[in-house]
DNA sequence: TTCCCTATAGCAAACGTTTCCAGTTAAGAT
DNA sequence: ATCTTAACTGGAAACGTTTGCTATAGGGAA
């Protein structure tokens, strides 16, 4: 009777609130938060009815009300360039992985490589009330950024994005130490002509690379070639198209550094277009171990950095902001990884 | 003076709330939402003046608050196996686009393939009260499945999944044309022993491949072989274990067919194993043309299909049904694209 | 001039929780 | 037997909005 009654609720009415679970249990409405809360000042046996109660009843709570009474809203915006590239998705699973597990959910946002919607999309965040944002910039000198990142009163964390003067965490890859180390190989075989194609230097990553490139000349003591650079886009097309011109330079290129997701597909197009084959006409090297790469390239020399510890230690430093600590900044290693591809190209 | 108030009022104290964009401007609370909300019960210079201090005040409406007492969160729910795997990094991307192009933002929550987690992340999303959810299951014939589709009083989208009786939108693509394509290929160059890798029959995928697969060698008139075909798990390991088996049958394979992105991995790295190149020795088919395959094996024959095409076909259903249409089926098309894997092997 | 209607504005209730405060009971101390 | 305290419970305010209802003013019709 009082069954058949509690599944016409559930299944006709609206959602079933504290209030009706306070009702069929005869206590207050206090109580029965009180109860499911965990909060000490609760009777066993108290607990024990309510647990009962919501059971029966089905209670889910509201966790829109929770959250605009208790100010806490457990979520968490992860604003990316673009979730399509390999290498963010792998991030953005370990990421979510350790957020979830730790009560937090994941609001995802792409910007699309374009800083007004990335601008959009952080005031998008602020109004929901998350309680904090993790985020791949589009670039580091956006006229947006002083707002973005000054402006909500939660935790930030940036993924491997360098901006002073900001009260934000970060996750940093020591990327040039893997890039030296590359480098260095390739003079130690004899290279002289590296190009080196990735993207625009308003991020911290190519910064950080090309410290590590120009330092491995210099402790070799070679002259830089700046018109083997090719610094500007992280996509495919940008890379396509500046390898086209790189490989028609003369003397050539020996060797070819490619910095990121976009600039690997641009530039395997290019040298496939010439018919060079990575490893024999020309060596290459790939910044960024991508997922896939392992199994349809095995051959390709990259830059390794663990992108699943990136996601964590994301979310560690999220939630460490969240209970208050001050922002600090995680640097994850690199490391060279040298196959056949980087043979070859003398 | 007032503009000096303001400012630190930004700064110091927390955040700027209707109340005090209504005090401020001298109208009641009420106006200031409809206001800004463009409720048509407003004057011209209503309007404007309210705006103004808005703007003045840094205003940013909690979108917490509105959620609450309207009972609409602009929240959909994306629950996906893994977003790791880039067919649905890709259709995630392009759904999260269309969504937010609606003004909808999108929770992601990933499931491991495990069902457990998939209920719990059901459970999340009903406790957040988001308007809707995308969802590609990780199993047809889960035991929450019932309570998780029809318990939410929101609109549910299916990706490329069928569960009967059930009152959800679904987007399927159909692969028993591609799939029957590529078979019928293969029969005609003069394949018999064609071998089948893929996940569980226990989703719709599999099932409607299985089903193109059987057709084309129905509509042919030769047996199918029930030991060429390993059918249980969407992982590489899976996949690898398998392929190996049936590389080792007497009489070998002469094709194969990988149904998905890790039996794609598993059997290339099976083939690789045996030095065995796809389109000499073995010809090979990859049932759905995954992103990176262009650029790294173009030479891989793929079923294709439109994957962009699915994510924004998911976010127009699931808008459609906030509208409160009635749920539907939508079919993407397939498409056998020939290219020099699917060669050699006899 | 009077009446009615329309356009606009304000008041207050409601959304579903949490949490502060006050009240009640019973146990232990004197 | 009385007082103090601890352990709980209930009542009500608050979080920041939206929205139904009521009130007012001004304009047009009779």
């Amino acid at each position: 009777m009082t069954s058949d009654e509690s599944d016409d609720a559930r299944s006709i009415n609206q959602r079933v609130t504290i209030r009706e679970v306070a009702a069929k249990a005869e206590v207050a409405l206090s109580s029965v938060s009180r109860a499911l809360s965990g909060h000490p000042d609760v009777s066993d046996e108290m607990r024990k009815r309510v647990k009962e109660v919501a059971d029966e009843l089905g209670y889910e709570p509201n966790l829109v009300a929770q959250s605009l009474r208790s100010g806490v809203t457990r979520t968490i915006g992860f604003v990316v360039r673009d979730i399509n590239n390999p290498m963010f998705a792998l991030l953005a699973r370990s990421c979510e992985h350790e957020l979830r597990r730790n009560g937090y959910s994941m609001i995802l946002v792409n910007s699309d490589g374009n800083i007004e919607n990335e601008n959009r999309n952080f005031s998008l965040l602020r109004r929901r009330r998350v309680d904090g944002i993790i985020a791949s910039l589009v670039s580091e000198d956006s006229p947006y950024l002083r707002k973005n990142l000054a402006g909500p009163r939660c935790p930030i964390v940036l993924l491997d994005r360098e901006v002073k003067g900001v009260n934000a965490s970060a996750v940093l890859a020591d990327h040039a130490a893997g890039v030296h180390e590359a480098v260095t190989h390739l003079i130690n075989k004899g290279h002289r002509e590296i190009a080196f194609v990735t993207g625009s230097n308003n991020v911290y990553p190519t910064r950080n690379r090309l410290q590590g490139f120009t330092k491995a000349f210099e402790d070799a003591n070679i002259k830089i070639q700046p018109d083997l650079m090719a610094i500007g886009g992280f996509d495919a097309e940008y890379a396509l198209s500046h390898a086209r011109i790189l490989l028609h330079r003369n003397p050539a290129p020996t060797a070819i550094l490619a910095g990121g997701h976009g600039a690997l597909m641009g530039i395997s197009r290019a040298l496939k277009e010439k018919n060079l084959t990575m490893g024999k006409e020309i060596a290459f090297i790939a910044l960024d171990q991508l997922p896939y790469l392992e199994v349809f390239s095995d051959n390709i020399s990259t830059v390794y950095r663990d992108t699943e510890a990136i996601g964590r230690e994301a979310a560690r430093l999220m939630l460490e902001g969240i209970e208050g600590e001050a922002p600090r900044v995680s640097i994850i290693e690199t490391q060279f990884i040298g196959r056949t591809s980087s043979q070859g190209g003398l």
